[in-house]
DNA sequence: TTGCTCCTCACGTCACGTGAGGTGGC
DNA sequence: TTGCTCCTCACGTCACGTGAGGTGGC
């Protein structure tokens, strides 16, 4: 029987993960006298602490030691299958976190080259975008004129159906030859409806990684935070997967009138907001 | 000016976040009515938040943003260096975590392997392990029935020095000819004291990386957890780097009558607690 | 008798998420 | 008037580490 510095220094952990482990009853000491409440281990009380400690290693939580070690006394191949599968869990686990650690360092890096060539840096963020229905129409164009008119046109046609959902319109870049737009306007929708010349209703997928940059102001500058964004994509070892969008987060409807959320809306051209997301993947 | 969760919606992060920021002082709404104490937000703040959550993308903690977006307002070039520097910092956190990472990763994989052939497995566990002084005693033998009373030597003259430590002894393996022992007892001392003939005091240096396992029961079986150790090592890339330690957690001194801690001694072989060393390094 | 060891709270860590219970605003 | 939004606590997360304050054992 040790006390518990003695068991502490054998199984070299500390007597606090050893009090720790009898709180949440992963490993009881063998005795423990009434009148001290002096905790009391015994030398084959090692084993399962070894185990614990190596499970640890592996990377398993305390409960799910807990659940490990209470079934390894019951039915033995329960226990080895159960095991296998929670390994295999665990890789696949160990294998995200190391992928994502990668793209971690990648953006430091990336940022590090930003600063020792003194560039200006923006803060570029990958997220994932749900899927979206919207009423879209597309055109292309010489310039980007008749814009305004086209988002004017889809909202009618969303607002007519009672079906405009409380998100912000988009515009999705189709080519990307100079001087040339193909473009297409996006409104969101609450639901499917049937669209109708030259107004087309689609769903717009689900986007795993979307590369996105916020810029407040007009749109003069907006060039430069899509280069920026198309810079951070190379830089760190992304490439571009899909037509880039430009989400108006708040803008000015000019007079038309329309139903949208005051939350969008702004007369002032400095407080427009819009954010740029290019879809991309790795390598 | 926005209500939170309409600056949520704008910055695409939760409103909880946005409280959260408030009261740790990270980001403070542009102003708060007295009256309902409402959060109200401008759209010139959505460019440090964005900054914010980029630099959170990037790893750092909010504490440490904090201090980068206070000295931004202050001097520029300070910043900027302070900035390089941290980000530095994080990269070799992240490098850091990325081995660790794949180790475990191995670990895991190792472990799989050993479930599917059904071996048995053994807890290793990899840790560092401390320099210490200790009182030696080296010795080429066919076989090793001489041990014990290399040990009693070795003890005694700790004990006439009055500086023996508080640790286990152990065991050095120099050389692994089958059927020829080279080995080195050890018995370590609070201090250096001058060695005489026939036994040396010497340091043993810090070993970062040892691959332990340990053993509990007679001596009968340690080679098969020998064997272990070796398989392990191999199994997770890892490969020996010097002699194989055994360390004698808990044993008996037979009638010596040696001044050792008790929590080191018992009769009973099947209460022998033996953990085997190997010092390792990855490749 | 004096340290030494042990005990039990209780708090801190990190960045929020999740209710509970109550209230202002259209 | 009725939801809807907002508010402030307060607790939970994960595996302990770090004192505080008090007591048994040689």
């Amino acid at each position: 029987m040790f006390r518990i510095s003695d068991f502490a220094r054998l199984s070299r952990v500390s007597a606090k993960m050893l009090r720790h482990y009898d709180d949440i009853g992963l490993l009881k000491p063998a005795w423990v006298d009434p009148e001290t409440e002096y905790r009391y281990y015994t030398a084959d009380q090692l084993p399962r602490l070894n185990r614990i400690i190596a499970l640890k290693d592996l990377g398993f939580r305390l409960d799910e030691i807990a659940r490990l070690l209470a079934s390894e006394s019951g039915d033995e191949t329960v226990s080895v299958e159960q095991l296998h599968g929670m390994l295999k869990l665990r890789r696949t686990e160990i294998e995200r976190r190391l992928a994502e650690e990668q793209a971690r360092l990648a953006r430091v890096e990336a940022r590090l080259v930003d600063i020792e060539r003194e560039l200006p840096s923006y803060d570029v963020v990958l997220r994932s975008v749900e899927p979206v229905w919207a009423a879209t129409k597309r055109q292309t164009a010489p310039n980007d004129l008749g814009i305004e008119r086209m988002f004017e046109e889809v909202e009618r046609f969303a607002e007519r159906f009672k079906a405009r959902a409380d998100e912000p319109p988009f515009m999705v870049y189709h080519g990307d030859k100079p001087d040339w737009l193909d473009v297409e306007v996006a409104v969101p929708l609450t639901r499917s409806v049937p669209g109708s010349s030259p107004v087309d209703v689609r769903q717009f997928p689900r986007i795993e990684t979307m590369a996105c940059v916020v810029h407040t102001g007009s749109y003069a500058s907006l060039p430069r935070a899509f280069a920026a964004l198309h810079r951070w994509t190379q830089l760190n070892g992304y490439r571009s997967i899909g037509p880039a969008r430009e989400v108006y987060l708040r803008f000015s409807a000019g007079d038309k009138k329309l139903k949208l959320p005051p939350v969008f809306l702004t007369r002032d051209a400095t407080e427009f907001v819009t954010e740029i997301q290019l879809p991309v993947s790795l390598e």
